[in-house]
DNA sequence: TAGATTGTTAATCGATTAACAATC
DNA sequence: TAGATTGTTAATCGATTAACAATC
């Protein structure tokens, strides 16, 4: 290897390619062949100059005078992020919450494939979400493991959360995406993400009673 | 005023506050009294020196040699963030997300109140989820407009997503969380956040092909 | 060739962290 | 007083952005 610097990729990098992706697999439906990175800074609301700096960590995927291609980017794009062949979920939990995830088409097109559920609820285990069949959580560590899944996502209600996330560990699952207000302790080589709607709402809020005052 | 500096707050300041808060409350429902930044530290893993650098930009909370007193200092990020108040939500969207949404707890331990709850099924239009009854989506203007709603939840189906944003905003709410993959244009003055699963995965994935090299 | 846009450097900007004097 | 921990400064580190030569 020559040209592609192999150092330690910042963060927010990883965190724009997703975005990246989602208006790259956009245009390419709309029949678009290439894009420049100034368009790309308008449907992204990220600058140009960043979009450029961001890609030349993985390689130099454009051309002088012409833009990016769109194929190609979406397909670099993928490949860095490891999304260019399909993953397994094991989904814990099937309430609601659960119900939205797995009957969300935006993870299939993907190539994130839901193919187990768990509930610890009798009357839930044995009724269908989309194709699959829930499962009773005993089973979580057997299924799992036989389906060498990486995946997991936790929505069970607050006070199982942690519970759901060391089984899902112990069964070899190295990502877990955390839907509860919990704050969940994982293993060393186990990554957690967290999302809660408190927590965004509470973010965005501090930008409210700046703008407007509130009575 | 003289201690406090005015300017402005840097957006990583911002996005710590709900999670030093999160600490904050659990550690009061245990019964302590006082916290030091280093105990912060360990649970929120945040560098103690950055907590203390985060909350002297609003003023100084803390006793040296003691720490922070813990009821004192939700309240102070409470009344920073805007949450030292109820403020109530629109949700659009009544599905399996919606119902989710509408029945998580931790929403109204927080102050937020979802008061109005919005679909354009008609089968859907006049049950309850929790305590609201589903309105009319067509009643949603005239609804948010008389409660004085400033936040609003999207959850609906990707492609209705545009439309249920362009009305919120239009009926005057200022934060709109949006819970589709759908980059959602909203007015200047609105404050717009997007949740997608998808976006969370693919990030982690990242993370994810590099420890483990995939077959 | 002229125009456009990348890849890359260098400058700026901002955020994180270590260190320590102040002080409870 | 001795020990602990804050508030704050200064140093480090990293990320963003402007600018432009390379080149399609």
């Amino acid at each position: 290897m020559s040209a592609i610097s192999r150092d330690r990729i910042p963060e927010g990098v990883i965190e724009r390619l997703p975005l990246y992706l989602g208006v790259l697999i956009q245009l390419r439906q709309q029949g678009e062949s290439t894009v420049s990175s100034a368009r790309l800074g308008e449907l992204t609301d990220i600058n140009p100059a960043q979009i450029r700096r961001d890609l030349t960590h993985f390689g130099s995927f454009g051309k002088r005078g012409v833009g990016y291609d769109i194929v190609t980017l979406v397909d670099r794009v993928q490949r860095i992020l490891g999304a260019d062949h399909v993953h397994r979920l094991a989904l814990v939990g099937a309430g609601h919450l659960g119900s939205a995830i797995a009957d969300y088409n935006g993870l299939r097109q993907h190539g994130f494939n839901v193919t187990a559920i768990f509930d610890n609820d009798p009357r839930k285990v044995g009724t269908k979400i989309g194709d699959i069949i829930v499962q009773y959580i005993d089973d979580l560590e057997r299924v799992v493991a036989d389906q060498s899944i990486r995946i997991g996502i936790v929505a069970v209600p607050p006070a199982a959360a942690q519970e759901a996330a060391d089984r899902l560990a112990e069964a070899g699952v190295k990502i877990i995406l955390n839907y509860t207000p919990v704050i969940v302790r994982v293993p060393a080589g186990v990554t957690l993400h967290n999302t809660d709607p408190v927590h965004e709402l509470l973010h965005t809020l501090y930008y409210l009673s700046r703008t407007e005052d509130v009575v």
